[in-house]
DNA sequence: TCCAGTCCTATACAAACGTCTAGCAACTTA
DNA sequence: TAAGTTGCTAGACGTTTGTATAGGACTGGA
């Protein structure tokens, strides 16, 4: 297939769906994998079987307990491939930030798998949540800089507070898309939530004064 | 048990496990949904298994087959309730907003069922997702008379993200525990969520510019 | 006293699940 | 050619799950 190529330079080797190599194409360890993450990123670890993981991969149950042993274990196998995946998405947009756009639609399914785990409570991705924690503060450090007052809490919480709030929008997909009116998988979706997030993280929600009235009451703890 | 009433006269006859009233002394089919609010919250509705909740309650199985019909008739008993739950602690907010503090600490166990129910795909808590996207929508329209500029996106739309956003983070509370060093429903983590949120709802987290000339690659589909 | 209804337990049942074993076919290596 | 390794399927096993049934204990009214 020399068709042009879609795929960001970035993203080389990276996802496997949404690039020009077909899934038929792929070794059944792969398949899988592949299949897993989609079970797993839709319906959540329990929902997921084994037997459905398999028949969307095209093989067997048994080839499933083959390649990679038990059910959890094929959980850490996709925690660890998604956690590699990351840091060279990650890498990459350090070195080339241009793409950001296509690149935020490329590792798309992988944060969705990432979020679901994350809910799930696998014990394999803990390290991923703390790792969007620090960038979130690197991020965060940039807005403090333009900022007259002094926080009342310390940076490092609300990055805490910041990334699971990021991360509630694709866990709560089903009520989000619904609400909005579209798909918020789909391009005119992802628009209005990029969008959206722009707007709100761009303003201040509520007044200053009203917000250190209310801080007051938490100062001291409540008799 | 004559001691000093704790519980907030909105709350009357609201939450149970907090209350004065011992879990004990409750209908067994109270117990039992007691209990399985419990479970839902805290496995999700999936891993929470008829016979664990049943247990819980002090109850036999069968006992709560004969009350409630199916597990899912279960769930649905659990939604109806939560909901008209937090209608009266609504209510009760609209005629007397003094009691903030407390009222959060008691409609807590409210909130994490509502969370969990959320993202494990509950067929009957859409519409308490739409009911506090409406709340929030009310919320915002204080911030948006504050504003000068027009916001790039319906006010409906940053509430839904902003909603959805809010329960990500007892649906992380896992992780939010972790990195936060201490169990986020304490007092202690309590307090500092409830102060990082008033910090981040009162500033802006991103420049107006940044924002704008990244809004920019958005207004028109990319190629 | 009898009877009907309610509350409750114990046990059984069918389905689904993760796991395991046996074995076949193809390829590699000695 | 023979033996060993790898990729793969089919089927069975034991456990857990939600669900169903039979029956006991207690209560209130006729």
């Amino acid at each position: 297939m020399s068709a042009r190529r879609t795929t960001p330079p970035v993203l080389e080797g990276l996802s496997i769906r949404e690039r020009s190599v077909a899934f038929e194409d792929l070794t059944a360890r792969a398949r899988i994998r592949e299949a897993a993450l989609e079970h797993f990123a839709r319906e959540g670890y329990d929902r997921a079987t084994i037997r459905a993981i398999a028949k969307t991969a095209g093989v067997s149950a048994g080839l499933l307990r083959h390649h990679y042993g038990s059910k959890e274990d094929l959980r850490e196998a996709c925690d660890h491939y998604v956690f590699e995946m990351l840091h060279r998405v990650n890498a990459g947009l350090l070195a080339d930030p241009g793409t950001t756009a296509q690149t935020r639609q490329m590792s798309k399914p992988f944060g969705t798998y990432v979020a679901r785990s994350l809910a799930d409570g696998s014990p394999t991705v803990g390290p991923i949540f703390d790792e969007l924690v620090t960038m979130t503060e690197a991020w965060l450090a940039r807005a403090d800089d333009s900022r007259t007052d002094t926080p009342i809490v310390d940076r490092r919480v609300r990055a805490v507070l910041v990334t699971a709030m990021k991360i509630g929008i694709p866990l709560l997909h089903e009520h989000v898309s619904r609400s909005l009116g579209t798909d918020m998988f789909g391009p005119e979706g992802d628009r209005l939530i990029a969008l959206g997030l722009l707007d709100i993280y761009s303003h201040a929600l509520i007044d200053d004064d009203v917000a250190t009235s209310a801080a007051a009451g938490y100062e001291e703890p409540q008799r």
